[in-house]
RNA sequence: GGGCGUAUAGCUCAGUUGGCUAGAGCACUUCCUUGACAUGGAAGGGGUCACAGGUUCAAGUCCUGUUACGCCCA
């Protein structure tokens, strides 16, 4: 045991024991070493990436469980790594490269890529490193890249095994369309916001019928370039008649036709729409049905083409002001009204995204999706909460086909190879220098890149070498918790999901514990252009890494958004320094042979009630605490511990300890301190996983561990004597009785306003023999924790004259005191009467109802019965105590 | 437009399969620097559980509807 100082350092604590269990290889387990696997595999964060709140939140709770985990005895691994991020981190090495004035093309593709190369290298593991100093322990041996060799062969291979199944296409389709980024986007990289935009009406001429027009509205006016037919709806009275007529499209003359299609809402607009088959979905399919033309109107960086005729060369938005002001100067705008409607973004660089029609690699889903969803039918898999359930299921079951290419350069090149002398196209592990159909060297790859998710949905296997089937693999897989937040279901957990069927023939993971964005106070979501944020490594330096896992995990009911601000880590850090400060009172105390609390004896036989009491609630802490980590219930873990160390431990068991502590008897005070450590020790253990620092740095401090020893690796404290605490439950109700007494006792205090120095005589009547046995075991005690000069326990007492009283189920606390106002203490006692009336009076209309006796569960009217007893008691007493202030 | 979530103390939230007097932290009021801790201790005030119906012996909890806010999808 080592002298504690006065205050904790946290950050020198941090440094030293992050240290020493990376030098211990305390988070390194291996397949050899058998046992029960337990595997998390981590959510890569961006290469790109900082450490923000949201990373904080869920890291602390991959942390929490591995690490509680790995007490339980559990061949526990935590697999760490980053994610490519192939547009976000392109996009900042192009912002790089523009600072020198230069462009990708400038550089050309190798040179590009040797630079995002470079720069990874130089900031790619800022993220990894920030992970640290929050405490996780990660197995950093097995860290891994989505674009590290072992991963890019997985990407590969999976590919080729798609694209041999049949389920890897390329064709030309209405695509999501970046212009910033200049690439295509898949479903959900397009974000939909909702902007208020404006609705343009405008006429188009009927061929050959002067002064008459048909009226579209449209929220994209420059695609009107594009339109190739109008159409209504078949069953439109007002517009049959115009059904197979030719219209002329203003400023290019074209002529186009009008259509009666199904799809065509009559009460939207107009109830004609204009259709634009290469720049819309939905008039994509129209033009399919109705065999129209396709003509893209826009450049790949979002300006109008050859195709925009005089607009050709503009930029979208211009042109989109530019025509509406031409067709108002031409008298074919009828109005523009406002309109809220949903635009999809760019969730990269949040550029407006441009449906657009466009050659494209694609997955089909539908067979992948299958097994995915049986499994979560099947609950093979479950969400938690398991609300999500059903929007993964929603999805699935409605799942379309992934647009898979994107036209950047960082990422994994698509496999795809072209002979241009033969044509023949096919897919290579390797790099092929001939076409293996004509023998031709005239051979190019294909110059698209995979989405970034193509890589990240191999994950939870990738990372153990898959296709390489190897120990880990076979032991680590699959793996157990995945710990993420709602936004990426779609993007990365349905998808594992599939993948890990498809490839593996096996879930990739049984449980998905998915936990609420971390927000502001105003419940905005934390980012840097609000100004809003709160960045955890602030927090970790002003109050510490503990404080910061505390402080969040507290906060984290099962699923709810977390709202932080910077005060609501004060509790973390409040907590600590209380838990230090009681480790300094236990070393406070030396015994003439000091304790070998390494090797601590209790005697139950010669346990006060208070012993028992503080035993039997580590116990039931132990067992609530492992419930509430089985059912991710991170806060009401948390809040276990807190309840437990500074309410149960500190303010009671150490404030009952104080007396015998601080006298002579030896003997007792060696019991006494003995069962303090032994309860200190086991408290450690329950809140390492989320005192990670504190609960080693203390666990040392105390000299429950020996130098070569770590918590991380001692047992997770179970609650299994349950005879003992069987043999204890009469002590803990009688102490909970007492707390209460004394509690009440200390409220006739401060109701006469007795100053806190003054000493003032105390008599306890107490309720029964029982109860005035225990009474006076403890009346030192007691009459230490409410000042009293003198404290009689007297079973006889009838006050002499008015004293001011208290009563509860162990006895009556009497105060005596000089002058009393008779009046105050009969009103109290009144008041309380009353109360107690009146909840007599409704549980005896209760257990006069028949409906009730009969129909309630037999505890329920037990317990009923009990209290309607105890009240029936209570009445008496209190009327006897009012008839004794005369 | 469809789906989901939330509404409980001044604030942030717990409250499990319906069942004792609805809890915590923060904030607030009063008092206290006695020997672990003022990042602390003691005591206290503060709630028609959003609203309206319903089911039930019993509803903060279950059902229906309304309102407000938030999120996801189209």
């Amino acid at each position: 045991m080592s002298e504690l100082p006065k205050h904790i350092d946290p950050k020198a604590i941090e440094e030293k024991w992050y240290a020493w269990w990376l030098q211990h290889n305390c988070f390194h387990r291996e397949a050899a070493d058998g046992g029960e696997p337990y595997t998390i595999v981590i959510p890569p964060p961006n290469v790109t990436g900082i450490l923000h709140m949201g990373h904080a939140l869920n890291n602390s709770i991959q942390d929490t469980l591995i690490r509680w985990r790995r007490m339980q005895g559990y061949n526990a691994v935590w697999v760490p790594g980053t994610d490519h991020a192939g547009i976000a981190t392109q996009n900042v090495v192009e912002r790089e490269i523009k600072k020198e004035g230069l462009r990708r093309q400038d550089l050309g593709r190798e040179k590009f890529l040797e630079r995002v190369w470079a720069w990874k290298e130089q900031y790619g593991n800022t993220i990894v490193n920030q992970l640290k100093k929050l405490g996780a322990s990660c197995d950093w041996d097995r860290l891994r890249f989505t674009m590290d060799e072992g991963l890019s062969n997985a990407v590969k291979e999976v590919f080729i095994r798609l694209y041999d199944k049949g389920l890897i296409y390329r064709g030309t389709y209405i695509i999501n369309w970046c212009p910033r980024c200049q690439t295509a986007l898949s479903d959900e990289e397009s974000e939909h916001r909702d902007v208020k935009g404006k609705l343009y009406h405008m006429r188009y001429p009927v061929k050959d019928a002067p002064g008459e027009f048909v009226t579209v509205a449209t929220t994209r006016p420059e695609t009107f370039l594009g339109d190739t037919a109008v159409a209504v709806n078949p069953t439109d009275e007002r517009y049959r008649h115009l059904v197979g007529k030719t219209l002329i499209l203003p400023v290019l003359h074209r002529e186009i036709p009008v259509i009666a299609d199904d799809f065509v809402a009559k009460e939207f607009g107009t109830g004609c729409v204009k259709v634009t088959p290469a720049h819309d979905p939905n008039d994509y399919q129209m033009g399919l049905r109705h065999s129209l033309p396709q003509i893209n109107v826009m450049t790949d960086d979002g300006h109008m083409n050859e195709n925009a005729g005089p607009y050709a060369g503009l930029e979208r938005f211009a042109c989109r002001k530019k025509i509406v002001d031409d067709l108002e100067a031409a008298g074919l705008l009828v109005k523009v009204e406002d309109h809220h409607h949903a635009v999809g973004h760019c969730y990269r660089c949040s550029a407006v995204v441009e449906p657009r029609l466009s050659p494209q690699w694609f997955v089909k889903m539908k067979p992948l999706a299958e097994p995915g969803i049986r499994a979560v039918k099947e609950g093979r898999i479950a969400f938690v909460p398991e609300r999500w359930n059903k929007v993964y299921l929603e999805w699935m079951e409605n799942i379309r086909d992934w647009c898979i290419s994107r036209q950047i350069w960082w990422g994994h090149q698509i496999p795809i190879f072209y002979c241009d002398e033969c044509g023949h196209q096919w897919a290579d592990r390797g790099k092929p220098s001939v076409c293996p159909k004509c023998g031709s060297a005239r051979v190019r790859q294909d110059e698209d890149v995979l989405d970034t998710w193509f890589s990240s949905w191999l994950w939870p296997f990738s990372v153990f070498n898959w296709p390489e089937q190897n120990e880990d693999l076979k032991f680590y897989y699959p793996t157990h918790a995945l710990v993420t937040a709602s936004e990426i279901i779609f993007f990365w957990v349905a998808r594992m999901i599939m993948a890990g069927y498809e490839f593996m023939g096996d879930l990739p993971f049984r449980e998905v514990y998915i936990h609420g964005t971390v927000r502001d106070n105003q419940g905005r979501k934390m980012s840097k252009s609000l100004g809003n944020s709160i960045d955890p490594l602030d927090i970790i330096n002003e109050f510490s890494a503990d404080a910061l896992r505390f402080s969040l995990l507290m906060l984290t009911a099962t699923g709810q958004d977390v709202y932080v601000s910077k005060e609501k880590f004060e509790v973390g850090r409040n907590f600590g320094t209380k838990i230090w400060n009681v480790a300094r009172f236990m070393q406070l105390h030396k015994l003439e042979q000091p304790l070998e609390v390494r090797a601590i004896s209790l005697n139950p036989d010669r346990w006060t009630a208070d012993d028992w009491h503080i035993v039997a609630k580590i116990d039931d802490a132990a067992k609530a605490a492992t419930e509430c980590l089985e059912r991710y219930r991170f806060n009401d873990y948390a809040h276990v511990l807190y309840e437990f160390l500074w309410h149960e431990f500190c303010d009671w068991y150490v404030e009952y300890a104080k007396p015998t502590l601080y006298g002579t008897d030896e003997a007792r005070r060696r019991e006494v301190l003995s069962i303090m450590h032994y309860v200190f020790n086991r408290a450690l253990r329950l809140l390492h996983p989320l005192m990670p620092f504190l609960t080693e740095e203390l666990w040392h401090g105390m000299g429950y561990g020996l130098e070569d020893e770590t918590i991380m690796t001692a047992p997770w404290p179970k609650a299994d004597n349950l005879t003992l605490r069987g043999m204890a439950q009469p002590y803990v109700e009688y102490v909970d009785l007492k707390h209460d007494l004394i509690r009440r006792a200390r409220q006739l205090r401060a109701d006469y306003e007795v100053p806190p120095g003054d000493k003032v005589d105390f008599v306890i009547k107490p309720a029964g023999p029982d109860a005035a046995a225990h009474l006076r075991a403890d009346a030192d005690a007691i009459a230490l924790l409410i000042k009293a000069g003198a404290l009689s326990i007297d079973p006889d007492f009838a006050p002499p004259r008015a004293m001011p009283s208290a009563l509860n189920a162990l006895g009556a606390v009497y105060m005596s005191l000089g002058g009393v106002d008779v009046e105050a203490e009969r009103i109290k006692l009144q008041g309380q009467l009353d109360a107690v009336a009146q909840e007599l009076e409704r549980l005896e209309a209760r257990l006069a109802n028949e409906a009730f006796i009969q129909k309630a569960k037999v505890d329920v009217v037990n317990q009923a019965r009990a209290r309607r007893d105890e009240l029936i008691g209570k009445r008496e007493k209190l009327a006897a105590m009012l008839a004794g202030l005369g």
